[in-house]
DNA sequence: TAGATTGTTAATCGATTAACAATC
DNA sequence: TAGATTGTTAATCGATTAACAATC
């Protein structure tokens, strides 16, 4: 472990770190080797002051009088994240939702590797097969994540089943759950969760849309 | 208009707006009737206090000795979030992530109409059509938006042509977009962003995964 | 060395919580 | 009326911004 960690970072901190890495990544990928907080901040538009703030909860990543390093500072970022691994998913839910994460190939790009689809209606000739996956029975469920070492549990079944599919995940003793059904689902507190809220989030535009009209 | 509005409610505030419609949706269908700010905040998490802050914030919606009435309460937050009258949307991509919220029940009952789906490529196969609606070529998505009151413009479609969809959304005056793409889209400031980021999300949930191990 | 830019402390701003008078 | 619970002000806490000494 390269960066510092002391006190507890803030999860308002821990939020900006997937963008600081997305644009780092970019800036790399143009062959950007070098950096300052206030040309990060022109690009991203958190203030330079709080751009060496949040980095500096782990530690002093930069040079006084040169700034960052591009590359360097990306890899200490998805170190930070965990994103210098690879994590076994599963996905519970084979509908629409399920197939566009299983499809996607930047989580497989970033090291997200889906080795199961499950449903509770696995014969639905809409929830077909998933790529090369076939989609299996949740019965299967427990077992599976056992045997193939899945840390990450995806929930894109629909609200009836979720805590269910919760229930057998933590179970079967899965680390984290990225949840996409609108329930609060409870969970010990060592399994971690994530929830995607679409409805929240569309309600949010709708808000600011009305109000310009007003 | 029946709620008061002083002084521009901050963001914090507005995002916490479609949770408390989200349960208190959940409390009216299960029957319940009425309800004070302690119990919605054993039911949400947020500290009591905070509830009759953020509801203060667009008036006096309780009644003291009593609480706040479920229905009265939800349909007053509703009014606020715009979840008063319907919108059309348009969706530009016609990948899994299009279909999936194309398909979505939850979004149309909550008023929100796709009339219609777009995309680059709208002979391919996988982009094959959508429920009943079919998915049409880019070059139409324009005039088309302008001919059918189309206010909201959704983004699934990949990173590369987001921002050029963006401009041709702005260029047919829609109000809103709701962007799943990668990107940081470029706009005027009359225009409404709302952006969906699921690998910052699952980020985070990697983050804290690892938190537990070290 | 001089110039640039960080790391970090101090000041400010905003958001949350506590407390209680108003009132149903 | 007495009890309950809001609406709202004041106190606290945390996050952001400003400023600048340290240092490359």
């Amino acid at each position: 472990m390269n960066y510092r960690m002391n006190k507890q970072v803030s999860i308002t901190v821990i939020r900006r770190i997937p963008k600081y890495y997305r644009h780092l990544t970019e800036l790399l990928e143009k062959g950007v080797n070098r950096i300052s907080s206030q040309e990060l901040s022109n690009l991203i538009g958190f203030t330079a002051s709080q751009i060496r703030q949040d980095l500096n909860n782990f530690g002093g990543f930069g040079q006084q009088g040169y700034g960052y390093n591009v590359e360097e500072l990306r890899d200490e970022l998805g170190k930070i994240l965990g994103l210098d691994r690879e994590y076994n998913a599963v996905i519970s839910g084979a509908g629409n939702l399920g197939h566009a994460i299983s499809n996607y190939k930047g989580f497989k790009e970033a090291g997200f590797n889906i080795v199961g689809v499950f449903d509770k209606d696995p014969e639905n000739p809409r929830h077909s097969n998933i790529e090369k996956l076939d989609v299996k029975p949740i019965e299967e469920l427990e077992s599976f994540i056992k045997k193939h070492n899945v840390e990450i549990g995806i929930i894109t079944i629909s609200k009836k089943y979720a805590q269910e599919i919760a229930d057998i995940y933590v179970k079967a003793g899965i680390k984290g759950i990225w949840n996409f059904a609108p329930v609060d689902l409870k969970l010990p507190k060592n399994v971690k969760l994530e929830d995607v809220r679409l409805s929240e989030s569309l309600y949010t535009l709708t808000y600011f849309i009305q109000e310009t009209v007003e």
